[in-house]
DNA sequence: AACCCTTTTGACAACGCTGTCATTAAAATA
DNA sequence: TATTTTAATGACAGCGTTGTCAAAAGGGTT
């Protein structure tokens, strides 16, 4: 019925210890019995019991993703890539959907350490930028690896995989100034989002970078949603002087701002332009169609997967990770559609 | 440093065999021990091993869910509805993307059920339609809940929660009816989904119950995306007679008709009425907002999750489940918005 | 007090793997 | 060829639980 290593073992006629090895790809197997032993697992259709290798070794085969982000396309996706990397690995992934706000948050996180055994995990903003969950980790020597919007950090000792947004927002709001726009808006995303942040300083680089001075009563607080967008709008156009163009935080937003534009009978881009963020599938879904930053999300994902799971591997076969942590960079690319631009 | 049942016993003074009796609530422990374990298990903080506990019993305390979805925001909600009742549960949750078209799709699920030693698995379509993988599900005994859109299904031996929408279905048509249009368009999803012959089942009775007579060039093939709605509309304005009712599969399709529409200078909904289904976010992001059935998809999920912990459980416990398969029903809810209907 | 029956608890062997260390086979050296 | 070194394999004890079965502790009856 139930397939085990010793079964294995019998059928290629050595002991089930060999077979483990062969099965974790250790060093000093001779390649004729890893063929044997490799011959009788596809016969058998042999698959190795995690609990048991988990149980069994100090460290096991499963990660785990802890997020809160209200963006469904953005959890799918970084799900998707870190799943992408798992399954090349042969590792496993429990996923964590959790409060940033939870009073209880880390000792949630903790729990379903320990619980599941988890040799590490995958920490995506808001929760990459939190210091009690850092810390707790850190005490309990259990890997984690960031994504954190920004260019650096100062929590330097465990890696990160930086998304450039600054940079990003920065390229799209010197699209519009292009555009020939000197009047901009900017409606932020969440408050503490380091995002928000990135991204309102990349706007504020574009402006100053190019003699604009900044105004404040240009940059108006909200949310990622939708409703902020709308909401955006209409702060903007209550304005005296009103901006022609504006740039969102995320696509949710601009698409907010953008129906809100069109209701009230604007016409985009040529009386008002607008840009997001994220290159959502919102962002095609609209009319006209957003400017926005294209962020390789799967690819951020399964970057900071390899990174998790190499140090994991590391320390199992006893080389010692490099005490330097790796940190790795993606650079959101500005994608210009019809919302900032008309084509002659 | 990491607590185990033992140390959880040595501080009660009981064995640590009654702990585990205390952690799996079993009978036959006198209350004040269950009290002592109790307390000493919050004391040390301590968290049952999974892998040991999957490892010694036969059945585990994980369930995987199987989908292949385009749809984020439909997938987010399954995943959250389930984990909510495996939290409640104690249970953990693999998940499992992949695609429906693969031909190793079936062995791909075995070789994770084995791996995973899952206890069960949520199939949401279209793999819980999929013959050869229940199949192959029922050889190895291991218990799987469908999700299903209708109302009935052949294969009566396993539980299933039935969405029917194919009732939510001739609800919108008969609401577009009632707005006096009797030329209405369908556009489908994708081909050999259940959930798209359901709907258009709907659809046709609907017009049948109102002499409505059915015209097939009314009913346009598509898939699930914008772009297919965008495509549609355009196949039903090229008719000599033109709908002046849409009803779209999703809110995706519709929102790309609609979005058609609109650039065809169309007003919605006086000269074309739209109607999705979904209550997905997208239908609130268009303008007008989308006419649209309401799943709840998160309850749909946790109700799936619910039938099939129950039974493994009841299997643990030696209580033998029901013969009679245990069928739940959900009723898609309509939802009227502006994209069909201008209140005085 | 002696008996039986029920409730509650404990001892100990699995579960299917990995880690450690001993052993054997093969290769290199003297 | 004898001897040392290295490569390849095997034996066996855990890992932290649950399952099985036996033992102990109570509770009624006679």
């Amino acid at each position: 019925m139930k397939t085990t290593i010793k079964d294995v073992a019998k059928l290629a006629g050595v002991s089930f210890k060999t077979v483990s090895r062969v099965i974790n790809n250790e060093a000093s197997v001779k390649p004729q019995t890893v063929e044997k032993v490799n011959q009788a697992i596809a016969q058998l259709n042999y698959q190795p019991n995690t609990a048991a290798r988990n149980l069994a070794s100090a460290n096991t085969y499963a990660i785990g993703y802890v997020y809160d982000n209200p963006n469904a396309y953005y959890v799918i996706n970084m799900q998707n890539g870190i799943l992408a990397e798992c399954r090349n690995r042969g590792y496993e992934l429990i996923i964590h959907p959790c409060h940033a706000t939870s009073p209880t948050l880390t000792e949630e996180i903790i729990k379903m350490c320990k619980r599941s055994q988890l040799a590490g995990l995958v920490l995506s903003p808001p929760m990459s930028e939190m210091a009690g969950v850092m810390d707790s980790l850190d005490e309990l020597a259990i890997p984690y690896v960031r994504i954190v919007s920004g260019s650096a950090t100062k929590r330097n000792h465990r890696p990160c995989v930086f998304v450039h947004d600054r940079d990003a927002a920065r390229n799209i709001v010197e699209h519009l100034i292009a555009q020939g726009h000197t009047r901009i808006g900017f409606i932020s995303g969440d408050q503490g989002h380091r995002s928000t942040e990135e991204r309102k300083l990349g706007y504020r680089e574009a402006l100053t970078n190019h003699g604009i001075p900044l105004d404040r009563e240009l940059e108006i607080d909200g949310t990622y949603s939708f409703e902020s967008g709308v909401k955006g709008f209409k702060q903007l156009r209550a304005l005296g002087d009103q901006p022609t163009a504006i740039f969102a935080c995320n696509d949710e937003i601009a698409s907010g701002s953008l129906f809100a534009a069109r209701l009230n009978g604007l016409d985009v881009p040529s009386q008002l332009a607008i840009a997001g963020f994220e290159n959502s599938p919102f962002s095609l879904q609209t009319w006209p169609k957003l400017t926005t930053a294209a962020q390789p999300t799967g690819e951020i994902a399964s970057q900071a997967a390899a990174t998790l799971i190499e140090e994991i591997q590391s320390k199992r076969t006893g080389r010692l990770p490099s005490e330097v942590a790796q940190h790795t960079h993606f650079h959101p690319e500005l994608v210009v559609r019809e919302s900032t631009y008309i084509p002659d």
